[in-house]
RNA sequence: GGACAGGUGGGUGAGUGGUUAAAGCCAACAGACUGUAAAUCUGUCCCUCCUUGCGAGGUACGAAGGUUCGAAUCCUUCCCUGUCCA
Protein backbone atom coordinates (compact mmCIF):
# COMPACT_ATOMS: atom_id res chain seq x y z
CA UNK A 1 0.00 0.00 0.00
CA UNK A 2 0.95 3.30 -1.16
CA UNK A 3 2.14 5.94 2.02
CA UNK A 4 0.89 9.33 2.09
CA UNK A 5 2.91 12.07 1.66
CA UNK A 6 5.78 12.59 4.21
CA UNK A 7 4.78 15.77 5.43
CA UNK A 8 1.48 14.66 5.44
CA UNK A 9 2.11 11.84 7.47
CA UNK A 10 4.32 14.01 9.58
CA UNK A 11 1.63 16.70 10.60
CA UNK A 12 -0.36 14.30 11.76
CA UNK A 13 1.71 12.13 14.01
CA UNK A 14 2.81 15.03 15.64
CA UNK A 15 -0.35 16.19 16.68
CA UNK A 16 -0.71 15.87 20.44
CA UNK A 17 2.84 14.46 21.03
CA UNK A 18 4.55 16.04 23.74
CA UNK A 19 7.57 15.28 22.00
CA UNK A 20 10.02 14.08 19.32
CA UNK A 21 13.35 12.82 18.94
CA UNK A 22 14.02 14.45 16.80
CA UNK A 23 11.61 15.71 14.13
CA UNK A 24 14.38 15.56 11.39
CA UNK A 25 15.23 11.53 11.67
CA UNK A 26 11.34 10.70 11.62
CA UNK A 27 10.85 12.68 8.07
CA UNK A 28 13.74 11.00 6.86
CA UNK A 29 13.09 6.74 8.20
CA UNK A 30 9.51 8.02 6.23
CA UNK A 31 11.16 8.89 3.31
CA UNK A 32 13.03 6.00 3.43
CA UNK A 33 10.19 3.72 4.35
CA UNK A 34 8.41 5.01 1.21
CA UNK A 35 10.67 4.14 -1.01
CA UNK A 36 11.80 0.82 0.23
CA UNK A 37 7.74 -0.06 0.57
CA UNK A 38 8.21 -1.11 3.95
CA UNK A 39 5.80 0.13 7.11
CA UNK A 40 7.99 1.47 10.07
CA UNK A 41 8.15 -0.49 13.15
CA UNK A 42 6.70 1.41 16.16
CA UNK A 43 7.13 -0.39 19.69
CA UNK A 44 5.13 0.70 22.99
CA UNK A 45 5.70 -1.57 25.83
CA UNK A 46 3.34 -2.64 28.47
CA UNK A 47 3.87 -4.06 32.05
CA UNK A 48 2.72 -7.47 32.29
CA UNK A 49 1.11 -6.84 35.54
CA UNK A 50 -1.09 -4.51 35.11
CA UNK A 51 -3.35 -5.56 32.50
CA UNK A 52 -6.22 -3.02 33.69
CA UNK A 53 -5.93 -0.41 31.33
CA UNK A 54 -7.11 2.97 31.96
CA UNK A 55 -8.44 5.72 30.04
CA UNK A 56 -4.62 7.03 30.37
CA UNK A 57 -3.24 4.73 29.02
CA UNK A 58 -5.19 5.58 25.52
CA UNK A 59 -3.70 8.78 25.07
CA UNK A 60 -0.53 6.50 23.93
CA UNK A 61 -2.84 3.70 22.29
CA UNK A 62 -4.39 6.63 20.28
CA UNK A 63 -1.09 7.64 18.81
CA UNK A 64 -0.31 4.66 17.85
CA UNK A 65 -3.58 4.29 16.38
CA UNK A 66 -2.55 7.35 14.36
CA UNK A 67 0.79 4.82 12.94
CA UNK A 68 -1.53 2.23 12.08
CA UNK A 69 -3.65 4.80 10.68
CA UNK A 70 -1.07 5.11 8.02
CA UNK A 71 -0.31 2.21 7.49
CA UNK A 72 2.84 1.52 9.81
CA UNK A 73 3.73 -1.62 12.04
CA UNK A 74 2.80 -1.41 15.83
CA UNK A 75 4.51 -3.56 18.03
CA UNK A 76 2.82 -4.12 21.50
CA UNK A 77 5.15 -5.58 24.00
CA UNK A 78 4.37 -7.22 26.73
CA UNK A 79 7.28 -6.75 28.90
CA UNK A 80 6.82 -10.44 30.40
CA UNK A 81 10.44 -10.31 31.47
CA UNK A 82 11.41 -6.98 32.31
CA UNK A 83 7.73 -7.13 34.83
CA UNK A 84 9.84 -9.43 37.76
CA UNK A 85 11.58 -6.04 37.85
CA UNK A 86 9.30 -3.88 38.45
CA UNK A 87 8.75 -0.36 37.03
CA UNK A 88 11.81 1.60 39.16
CA UNK A 89 9.45 4.62 39.71
CA UNK A 90 8.20 3.15 42.52
CA UNK A 91 9.14 2.13 45.46
CA UNK A 92 8.89 -1.90 45.73
CA UNK A 93 11.80 -3.41 44.66
CA UNK A 94 10.82 -6.95 43.86
CA UNK A 95 7.90 -8.56 42.28
CA UNK A 96 7.59 -12.08 42.34
CA UNK A 97 8.18 -13.72 39.23
CA UNK A 98 5.11 -14.18 37.19
CA UNK A 99 3.94 -17.78 36.15
CA UNK A 100 3.56 -18.55 32.33
CA UNK A 101 -0.24 -18.68 33.05
CA UNK A 102 -0.89 -15.65 34.30
CA UNK A 103 1.15 -13.88 32.12
CA UNK A 104 -0.51 -15.67 28.96
CA UNK A 105 -4.30 -14.59 31.00
CA UNK A 106 -2.77 -10.93 31.16
CA UNK A 107 -1.70 -10.97 27.47
CA UNK A 108 -5.27 -11.77 26.71
CA UNK A 109 -6.51 -9.32 29.33
CA UNK A 110 -4.31 -7.16 26.95
CA UNK A 111 -5.80 -7.99 23.50
CA UNK A 112 -9.33 -7.65 24.96
CA UNK A 113 -8.55 -3.89 25.62
CA UNK A 114 -6.24 -2.79 23.34
CA UNK A 115 -7.64 -3.51 20.40
CA UNK A 116 -10.96 -1.17 21.55
CA UNK A 117 -8.50 0.90 20.11
CA UNK A 118 -5.54 -0.39 18.22
CA UNK A 119 -6.36 -2.36 14.49
CA UNK A 120 -5.80 -6.25 14.99
CA UNK A 121 -4.61 -6.56 11.98
CA UNK A 122 -1.79 -4.17 12.11
CA UNK A 123 -0.53 -4.99 15.64
CA UNK A 124 1.92 -7.52 16.36
CA UNK A 125 1.79 -8.53 20.11
CA UNK A 126 5.48 -9.70 21.26
CA UNK A 127 6.67 -11.14 25.32
CA UNK A 128 10.34 -9.48 25.32
CA UNK A 129 11.17 -12.99 27.49
CA UNK A 130 11.12 -14.07 24.06
CA UNK A 131 15.00 -12.72 23.87
CA UNK A 132 15.52 -11.76 27.40
CA UNK A 133 15.18 -15.09 28.33
CA UNK A 134 17.78 -17.16 26.20
CA UNK A 135 20.71 -14.58 27.07
CA UNK A 136 23.89 -16.03 28.70
CA UNK A 137 25.43 -14.28 31.65
CA UNK A 138 28.08 -13.40 29.34
CA UNK A 139 25.70 -11.53 27.32
CA UNK A 140 23.99 -9.70 30.12
CA UNK A 141 27.57 -8.88 31.39
CA UNK A 142 28.26 -7.18 27.73
CA UNK A 143 25.29 -5.35 27.33
CA UNK A 144 25.98 -3.61 30.97
CA UNK A 145 29.14 -2.88 29.87
CA UNK A 146 27.81 -0.50 26.72
CA UNK A 147 26.26 1.87 30.03
CA UNK A 148 27.15 3.58 32.85
CA UNK A 149 26.53 3.75 36.10
CA UNK A 150 26.06 7.68 36.23
CA UNK A 151 24.95 7.99 33.36
CA UNK A 152 22.18 5.22 34.58
CA UNK A 153 21.63 7.64 37.84
CA UNK A 154 21.20 10.62 35.61
CA UNK A 155 17.41 9.30 35.40
CA UNK A 156 15.07 11.43 37.24
CA UNK A 157 13.70 8.56 39.76
CA UNK A 158 17.28 7.59 40.12
CA UNK A 159 19.02 10.37 41.03
CA UNK A 160 16.17 11.75 43.10
CA UNK A 161 15.87 8.55 45.27
CA UNK A 162 19.77 8.78 44.76
CA UNK A 163 19.91 11.78 46.79
CA UNK A 164 17.00 10.84 49.38
CA UNK A 165 18.19 7.84 50.42
CA UNK A 166 15.98 5.83 49.09
CA UNK A 167 17.08 2.36 48.12
CA UNK A 168 17.87 1.29 44.94
CA UNK A 169 18.80 -2.00 43.98
CA UNK A 170 20.93 -3.48 41.08
CA UNK A 171 18.81 -5.14 39.19
CA UNK A 172 16.62 -1.85 38.80
CA UNK A 173 19.55 -0.53 36.97
CA UNK A 174 19.36 -2.90 34.46
CA UNK A 175 15.36 -1.71 33.74
CA UNK A 176 16.54 0.84 31.28
CA UNK A 177 19.18 -1.40 29.88
CA UNK A 178 16.79 -4.74 29.13
CA UNK A 179 14.14 -1.93 27.73
CA UNK A 180 16.70 -0.93 25.20
CA UNK A 181 17.49 -4.16 24.25
CA UNK A 182 13.75 -5.03 23.10
CA UNK A 183 14.30 -1.91 20.39
CA UNK A 184 17.13 -3.81 19.05
CA UNK A 185 15.86 -7.17 19.15
CA UNK A 186 12.72 -5.75 17.54
CA UNK A 187 14.78 -3.29 15.16
CA UNK A 188 12.37 -0.73 15.88
CA UNK A 189 12.43 2.55 14.34
CA UNK A 190 10.08 4.76 16.68
CA UNK A 191 9.31 3.77 20.14
CA UNK A 192 6.47 5.45 21.92
CA UNK A 193 6.14 5.59 25.33
CA UNK A 194 4.87 8.64 28.22
CA UNK A 195 6.80 11.69 29.05
CA UNK A 196 7.92 9.78 32.27
CA UNK A 197 9.59 6.81 29.64
CA UNK A 198 11.71 9.25 27.96
CA UNK A 199 14.94 8.72 29.50
CA UNK A 200 14.83 4.71 29.22
CA UNK A 201 13.56 5.34 25.21
CA UNK A 202 16.75 7.20 25.22
CA UNK A 203 18.76 5.11 26.47
CA UNK A 204 17.37 2.39 23.92
CA UNK A 205 19.01 5.05 20.91
CA UNK A 206 22.28 3.95 22.44
CA UNK A 207 21.75 0.73 22.65
CA UNK A 208 20.81 0.08 19.50
CA UNK A 209 23.58 2.12 18.17
CA UNK A 210 25.96 0.27 19.97
CA UNK A 211 24.96 -3.14 18.38
CA UNK A 212 25.03 -1.93 15.06
CA UNK A 213 21.30 -0.70 14.40
CA UNK A 214 20.05 3.10 13.29
CA UNK A 215 18.90 4.60 16.90
CA UNK A 216 15.07 4.94 17.07
CA UNK A 217 13.03 7.71 17.25
CA UNK A 218 11.28 8.38 20.15
CA UNK A 219 8.14 9.82 20.64
CA UNK A 220 6.74 10.62 23.82
CA UNK A 221 3.12 11.59 24.57
CA UNK A 222 1.71 13.78 27.50
CA UNK A 223 0.47 11.90 30.85
CA UNK A 224 -2.72 12.58 31.55
CA UNK A 225 -3.52 13.60 35.09
CA UNK A 226 -5.90 11.06 37.23
CA UNK A 227 -9.16 12.43 38.45
CA UNK A 228 -7.57 14.57 41.48
CA UNK A 229 -5.93 16.35 38.63
CA UNK A 230 -2.63 16.49 40.33
CA UNK A 231 -1.46 13.10 40.45
CA UNK A 232 -0.60 10.87 37.15
CA UNK A 233 -3.79 8.27 36.50
CA UNK A 234 -2.69 5.25 38.03
CA UNK A 235 -4.46 2.39 39.25
CA UNK A 236 -2.51 2.22 42.61
CA UNK A 237 -3.61 5.98 43.41
CA UNK A 238 -7.29 5.11 42.46
CA UNK A 239 -7.71 8.32 40.42
CA UNK A 240 -8.18 5.97 37.15
CA UNK A 241 -11.07 5.60 34.67
CA UNK A 242 -10.66 1.63 33.82
CA UNK A 243 -11.52 1.35 29.94
CA UNK A 244 -13.30 -2.21 31.00
CA UNK A 245 -15.35 -0.26 33.52
CA UNK A 246 -19.42 0.07 33.16
CA UNK A 247 -20.58 3.17 31.73
CA UNK A 248 -22.14 4.62 34.82
CA UNK A 249 -18.99 4.50 36.43
CA UNK A 250 -16.91 5.76 33.60
CA UNK A 251 -19.47 8.82 33.24
CA UNK A 252 -19.95 9.75 37.01
CA UNK A 253 -16.00 9.32 36.94
CA UNK A 254 -15.56 11.43 34.61
CA UNK A 255 -18.02 14.33 35.79
CA UNK A 256 -15.87 13.91 39.47
CA UNK A 257 -13.00 15.74 37.59
CA UNK A 258 -12.46 19.90 38.21
CA UNK A 259 -13.83 21.89 35.27
CA UNK A 260 -10.49 22.93 34.85
CA UNK A 261 -9.60 19.65 34.42
CA UNK A 262 -11.84 18.87 31.77
CA UNK A 263 -10.10 20.78 28.93
CA UNK A 264 -7.48 18.47 29.54
CA UNK A 265 -8.76 15.53 28.74
CA UNK A 266 -10.95 16.63 25.60
CA UNK A 267 -7.39 17.23 24.78
CA UNK A 268 -6.07 13.79 24.94
CA UNK A 269 -8.85 11.89 25.07
CA UNK A 270 -11.34 12.89 22.32
CA UNK A 271 -10.30 13.69 18.66
CA UNK A 272 -11.64 17.29 18.44
CA UNK A 273 -9.23 20.04 17.48
CA UNK A 274 -7.10 22.36 19.73
CA UNK A 275 -9.23 25.51 18.33
CA UNK A 276 -12.47 23.20 18.74
CA UNK A 277 -11.37 22.99 22.52
CA UNK A 278 -10.52 26.44 23.22
CA UNK A 279 -13.67 27.61 21.95
CA UNK A 280 -15.62 25.63 24.39
CA UNK A 281 -13.55 27.36 27.14
CA UNK A 282 -14.07 30.34 25.48
CA UNK A 283 -17.97 30.08 25.38
CA UNK A 284 -17.87 28.70 29.34
CA UNK A 285 -15.90 31.22 30.26
CA UNK A 286 -18.49 34.18 28.23
CA UNK A 287 -21.73 32.00 30.64
CA UNK A 288 -22.52 31.09 27.09
CA UNK A 289 -22.28 27.56 27.64
CA UNK A 290 -22.77 25.73 30.88
CA UNK A 291 -19.80 24.06 32.27
CA UNK A 292 -21.78 21.10 33.32
CA UNK A 293 -22.98 20.14 30.11
CA UNK A 294 -19.96 20.65 28.42
CA UNK A 295 -18.69 18.15 30.94
CA UNK A 296 -21.10 15.72 30.34
CA UNK A 297 -20.39 16.01 26.75
CA UNK A 298 -17.40 15.06 27.53
CA UNK A 299 -18.77 12.07 29.41
CA UNK A 300 -20.88 10.94 26.75
CA UNK A 301 -17.58 10.81 24.25
CA UNK A 302 -15.43 8.99 26.57
CA UNK A 303 -18.29 6.37 27.26
CA UNK A 304 -19.21 6.39 23.44
CA UNK A 305 -15.23 5.30 22.85
CA UNK A 306 -15.60 2.37 25.00
CA UNK A 307 -19.23 0.92 24.66
CA UNK A 308 -21.61 2.67 22.93
CA UNK A 309 -23.77 6.13 22.26
CA UNK A 310 -26.76 3.95 23.60
CA UNK A 311 -24.73 3.52 26.88
CA UNK A 312 -23.60 7.33 27.07
CA UNK A 313 -27.13 8.25 26.95
CA UNK A 314 -28.10 5.65 29.60
CA UNK A 315 -25.17 6.50 31.20
CA UNK A 316 -26.11 10.41 31.35
CA UNK A 317 -29.68 9.83 32.42
CA UNK A 318 -28.83 7.62 35.15
CA UNK A 319 -26.40 10.38 36.48
CA UNK A 320 -29.05 13.00 36.36
CA UNK A 321 -31.43 10.89 38.33
CA UNK A 322 -28.77 9.60 40.50
CA UNK A 323 -26.77 12.14 41.33
CA UNK A 324 -28.66 15.17 40.56
CA UNK A 325 -31.89 14.29 41.63
CA UNK A 326 -30.39 11.77 44.70
CA UNK A 327 -32.80 9.15 43.41
CA UNK A 328 -32.44 4.93 44.19
CA UNK A 329 -30.44 3.85 41.23
CA UNK A 330 -32.53 1.14 38.60
CA UNK A 331 -30.50 -1.13 38.87
CA UNK A 332 -30.07 -1.69 42.85
CA UNK A 333 -29.41 -5.18 43.56
CA UNK A 334 -31.95 -6.67 45.78
CA UNK A 335 -30.40 -9.36 48.17
CA UNK A 336 -32.45 -11.74 50.51
CA UNK A 337 -32.23 -10.76 54.70
CA UNK A 338 -29.04 -12.37 56.23
CA UNK A 339 -30.56 -14.81 59.09
CA UNK A 340 -27.74 -13.97 61.21
CA UNK A 341 -28.58 -10.30 61.69
CA UNK A 342 -31.92 -11.36 63.38
CA UNK A 343 -32.50 -10.51 66.92
CA UNK A 344 -34.93 -11.13 69.25
CA UNK A 345 -35.20 -7.49 69.22
CA UNK A 346 -34.91 -6.94 65.64
CA UNK A 347 -32.61 -6.57 63.40
CA UNK A 348 -28.89 -5.24 63.97
CA UNK A 349 -28.69 -2.40 61.32
CA UNK A 350 -25.01 -2.09 61.57
CA UNK A 351 -24.20 -6.03 61.37
CA UNK A 352 -26.07 -5.51 58.19
CA UNK A 353 -24.91 -2.81 56.59
CA UNK A 354 -21.36 -5.07 56.85
CA UNK A 355 -22.51 -7.79 55.81
CA UNK A 356 -23.81 -6.18 53.11
CA UNK A 357 -20.85 -4.37 51.86
CA UNK A 358 -22.33 -1.07 52.32
CA UNK A 359 -19.59 -0.19 54.97
CA UNK A 360 -16.05 -1.77 55.51
CA UNK A 361 -16.57 -3.03 58.89
CA UNK A 362 -19.02 -3.83 61.92
CA UNK A 363 -17.16 -0.78 63.63
CA UNK A 364 -17.37 1.21 60.34
CA UNK A 365 -21.21 0.72 59.78
CA UNK A 366 -21.82 1.50 63.61
CA UNK A 367 -19.63 5.22 62.81
CA UNK A 368 -21.85 5.59 59.52
CA UNK A 369 -25.52 5.07 61.28
CA UNK A 370 -23.99 7.37 64.28
CA UNK A 371 -23.57 10.26 61.28
CA UNK A 372 -26.05 10.15 60.13
CA UNK A 373 -25.32 8.78 56.97
CA UNK A 374 -27.56 5.71 56.91
CA UNK A 375 -30.87 6.00 55.02
CA UNK A 376 -33.95 2.70 55.27
CA UNK A 377 -36.66 3.49 53.00
CA UNK A 378 -36.31 7.46 53.01
CA UNK A 379 -35.54 7.84 56.67
CA UNK A 380 -32.38 8.46 58.27
CA UNK A 381 -31.72 5.73 60.44
CA UNK A 382 -29.49 6.23 63.49
CA UNK A 383 -30.52 3.35 65.89
CA UNK A 384 -28.42 0.14 65.95
CA UNK A 385 -31.94 -1.61 66.14
CA UNK A 386 -34.61 -1.94 63.27
CA UNK A 387 -37.11 -3.41 64.75
CA UNK A 388 -40.43 -2.60 61.67
CA UNK A 389 -38.93 -4.64 59.21
CA UNK A 390 -41.44 -6.15 56.76
CA UNK A 391 -41.11 -6.44 52.66
CA UNK A 392 -38.59 -4.85 51.01
CA UNK A 393 -35.93 -2.34 52.57
CA UNK A 394 -34.26 0.23 50.78
CA UNK A 395 -30.87 1.06 52.25
CA UNK A 396 -28.90 3.71 51.31
CA UNK A 397 -25.49 4.79 52.69
CA UNK A 398 -23.85 7.96 51.19
CA UNK A 399 -24.09 6.90 47.47
CA UNK A 400 -24.04 2.91 47.85
CA UNK A 401 -27.63 1.66 47.65
CA UNK A 402 -29.06 -1.87 48.49
CA UNK A 403 -32.40 -3.53 48.43
CA UNK A 404 -33.04 -6.13 51.14
CA UNK A 405 -36.03 -8.61 51.27
CA UNK A 406 -37.50 -9.71 54.25
CA UNK A 407 -38.97 -13.10 54.63
CA UNK A 408 -42.53 -13.16 56.40
C1' G B 1 34.71 -5.87 57.50
C1' G B 2 34.32 -1.06 60.72
C1' A B 3 31.75 3.56 62.51
C1' C B 4 27.29 6.15 62.64
C1' A B 5 21.95 6.97 61.64
C1' G B 6 17.27 4.78 60.90
C1' G B 7 12.75 1.13 60.45
C1' U B 8 5.66 4.18 63.59
C1' G B 9 -1.38 3.45 61.22
C1' G B 10 -3.21 3.92 53.31
C1' G B 11 0.88 8.01 52.60
C1' U B 12 3.84 11.65 55.09
C1' G B 13 5.52 12.49 59.99
C1' A B 14 5.42 13.67 65.67
C1' G B 15 6.10 10.90 69.86
C1' U B 16 12.02 8.47 74.15
C1' G B 17 8.52 4.41 80.37
C1' G B 18 2.12 5.59 82.26
C1' U B 19 -4.89 9.91 80.60
C1' U B 20 -0.83 7.19 73.59
C1' A B 21 -5.39 3.35 69.64
C1' A B 22 -0.59 6.82 69.10
C1' A B 23 -0.28 14.65 67.36
C1' G B 24 -0.35 17.44 62.70
C1' C B 25 -0.84 17.16 57.46
C1' C B 26 -2.54 14.39 52.96
C1' A B 27 -5.67 10.72 51.07
C1' A B 28 -10.29 8.26 52.07
C1' C B 29 -15.44 8.06 53.96
C1' A B 30 -19.93 10.56 55.59
C1' G B 31 -22.85 15.22 56.51
C1' A B 32 -23.84 20.56 55.10
C1' C B 33 -23.49 23.73 51.01
C1' U B 34 -23.27 23.60 45.36
C1' G B 35 -29.14 22.33 39.90
C1' U B 36 -21.69 18.61 37.53
C1' A B 37 -17.40 19.28 39.83
C1' A B 38 -13.99 22.14 42.43
C1' A B 39 -13.70 25.16 46.75
C1' U B 40 -15.45 25.74 51.80
C1' C B 41 -17.29 24.08 56.60
C1' U B 42 -18.37 19.82 60.10
C1' G B 43 -17.66 14.91 61.65
C1' U B 44 -15.30 10.16 61.11
C1' C B 45 -11.08 7.45 59.87
C1' C B 46 -7.74 -0.79 63.56
C1' C B 47 -11.23 -4.87 64.79
C1' U B 48 -15.08 -7.48 67.71
C1' C B 49 -19.14 -7.41 71.24
C1' C B 50 -23.18 -5.42 73.59
C1' U B 51 -26.38 -2.92 78.01
C1' U B 52 -24.27 2.48 72.07
C1' G B 53 -21.23 4.22 76.77
C1' C B 54 -16.60 9.98 76.35
C1' G B 55 -18.64 1.18 77.50
C1' A B 56 -15.96 -3.65 77.50
C1' G B 57 -12.42 -6.63 75.20
C1' G B 58 -8.75 -7.77 71.40
C1' U B 59 -4.93 -6.52 68.18
C1' A B 60 -1.00 -2.54 66.60
C1' C B 61 4.60 1.15 66.28
C1' G B 62 10.56 -4.20 61.42
C1' A B 63 10.82 -9.60 64.09
C1' A B 64 11.56 -12.52 68.40
C1' G B 65 12.72 -12.53 73.37
C1' G B 66 13.69 -9.77 78.12
C1' U B 67 13.41 -5.78 82.14
C1' U B 68 9.10 -3.37 84.56
C1' C B 69 3.04 -2.85 88.24
C1' G B 70 3.26 -0.61 83.16
C1' A B 71 7.08 -0.14 76.73
C1' A B 72 6.28 2.43 70.31
C1' U B 73 9.55 4.40 74.11
C1' C B 74 14.84 0.69 78.16
C1' C B 75 17.96 -4.11 77.21
C1' U B 76 19.44 -8.51 74.00
C1' U B 77 19.54 -11.05 69.45
C1' C B 78 18.06 -11.13 64.54
C1' C B 79 16.17 -8.94 59.81
C1' C B 80 16.05 -4.67 56.61
C1' U B 81 17.73 0.41 54.82
C1' G B 82 20.92 4.66 54.33
C1' U B 83 25.61 7.56 55.08
C1' C B 84 30.81 7.54 55.73
C1' C B 85 35.41 4.59 56.00
C1' A B 86 37.82 0.18 54.00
Amino acid sequence: MPFAPVEEQLAYLKKGLAELIREEELRERLTSAAKENRPLRVKAGFDPTAPDLHVGHTVLLRKMKHFQDLGHAVIFLIGDMTGIIGDPTGRNLTRPPMTRDEINRNAQTYREQVFKILDPEKTEIRFNSQWLEPLTFENVVRLCSKYTVARLLERDDFNKRFKEGIPISVHELLYPLAQGFDSFALECDVEMGGTDQKFNLLVGREIQKDYGQQPQIIATVPILEGLDGVEKMSKSKGNYIGITEPPKVMFRKVMQISDELMYRYYELLTDLQAHEIARLRESVANGLRDPMEVKMDLGRRVVSDFHSAEDADAAADAFNREVRQGLEPADTETVDLPPQVCTEKGIRADKLIALLGLADSVTDATRKLKAGAVEINGNVQKDLLLNTARGTLVIRVGKKWKRVRVAG
